[in-house]
DNA sequence: AATTAATGTGTCATCAGTACATATTTATTA
DNA sequence: TAATAAATATGTACTGATGACACATTAATT
């Protein structure tokens, strides 16, 4: 081969490697939301980008071409919280030219549940750290929007589907289990009227035993029915505008 | 530079080129609904893949490095329909390992809504064609699927929002409107019930006009009121379980 | 003029959503 | 040990939406 041979190949590589349709990158972010303190809290990291020091950013990767997206997001939460069965549901894509200052990268958002006091995370380090949803003001590349996208959905979800179990322990008293939605839906609820509603849900079990560790009189504790208990909840079916 | 160096760096860039985070395609694909003759349909192409020969396929395209995703996909709708003023809507992004048999190719879905009689296409060639959603059957790559999907969200949103007037011609009658919510739910819909539902909504103006192309008595015609004409439709804020 | 086929409307029963108050139980304190 | 404080537990009445259901009216057709 000759030098101008070379050359040119690599020109034609260049070209290649830089061909429209394969320089944009690919990764998915997940929103993973817990519950502690009467809190909703999400996991953020210090982003490693220089132009968003001191920003928190979400937990994300690029793709790799092997694996599907929810194997990508599986991924990213075990390898940042060790955990790898939990509650994960795909949001939406987000894709704005301007995203990433490094290049063109698409990002699919996730969003998982986790218990955060039963599943204590290997916070190796304290760049690493759960931060209370309302208290978060500015953050890396748009993920203040992918988060406020993601907490949307949340809401959505957790009013017409079982999801939010996930974030609580396997047994619960109906207070924990209100101030849960409280903090989730940003509004005070009324406690009859509260427990109308999800009594009438019958997702709960009375599994006949009692807070002992509250320093007031105990309520009973619940735990949600097996048959509601799925780390993926399928949507369900089209709510009809009446049958007739 | 010499042979070998040039040689290094030939394999470099080949490394570079297939590197694995930029070896992934991205593509959008456009559910197109319309309604016509009191069915639900959809635009379809037939495939140029060998591999899907007579199977019909999305319309689609690969996403430019300088276009968002709402861009590339009002592209392929103004390539496809010539229009582009219509109603847009990000459904999920689709990316299993398997999905596109000449490589990796993560797709993003959206789907459209548009009025059939009001905006004759440019049908260029019989392949692309409009087909009843319901008559649907084989289809290429994991299209099946992502029309199941946007499909489901269609009767999520209309159920929620006014979104199907995008299907209507400006001027309609309730008995129209009625049909094709019956076309899109699957479900027959009792006459008066309907009506109450929708004049409880108060998105409809009554235009003091009449049918005059039916061949029984006419009804009244209605138009959507301005204030919900949007051809992109923001969420509304979240439902709360209880107002306290 | 009679017939046909659609439009247009109201009532009643049921259920979900919401506002609201009192008795009971337990831990704590005096 | 008794009194107090703070939480749990529960029911009723009003309002509005949902859904089942029947009859009079209008216009085109015969």
């Amino acid at each position: 081969m000759t030098e101008k041979e070379l050359r040119l190949k690599t020109a034609e590589i260049e070209k290649i490697s830089h061909l429209d349709y394969f320089n944009i990158a690919i990764s998915v972010d997940c929103v993973i939301f817990g519950y502690e303190d009467k809190e909703l809290k999400v996991l953020l990291i210090k982003s490693d980008l220089e132009e968003f020091a001191d920003l928190y950013s979400l937990l994300g990767d690029l793709i790799r071409p092997d694996e599907d997206l929810e194997t990508a997001s599986y991924r990213i939460l075990k390898e940042r919280t060790g955990l790898d069965d939990v509650y994960l549901e795909q949001v939406q894509a987000f894709g704005s030219i301007e995203r990433h200052p490094s290049g063109r990268v698409i990002t699919i958002a996730y969003y998982s549940l986790i218990d955060i006091k039963h599943h204590k995370l290997k916070l190796s380090h304290n760049e690493l750290n759960w931060h209370p949803v309302n208290e978060i003001r500015g953050m890396a590349f748009d993920h203040k929007l992918i988060l406020d996208t993601c907490l949307a959905r949340l809401q959505q979800q957790v009013m017409e589907h079982p999801v939010i179990f996930n974030l609580l322990p396997e047994k619960f008293s109906l207070r924990e289990l209100q101030e849960l939605y409280e903090a989730i839906l940003g509004v005070e609820l009324d406690r009859r009227n509260f427990r109308k509603k999800i009594s009438i849900k019958d997702w709960l079990e009375d599994i006949d035993e009692m807070e002992n560790d509250v320093p007031h009189r105990p309520g009973k504790l619940y735990k949600l029915k097996p048959e509601f208990k799925k780390k993926a909840i399928r949507k369900k079916g089209t709510p009809a505008l009446q049958s007739s």
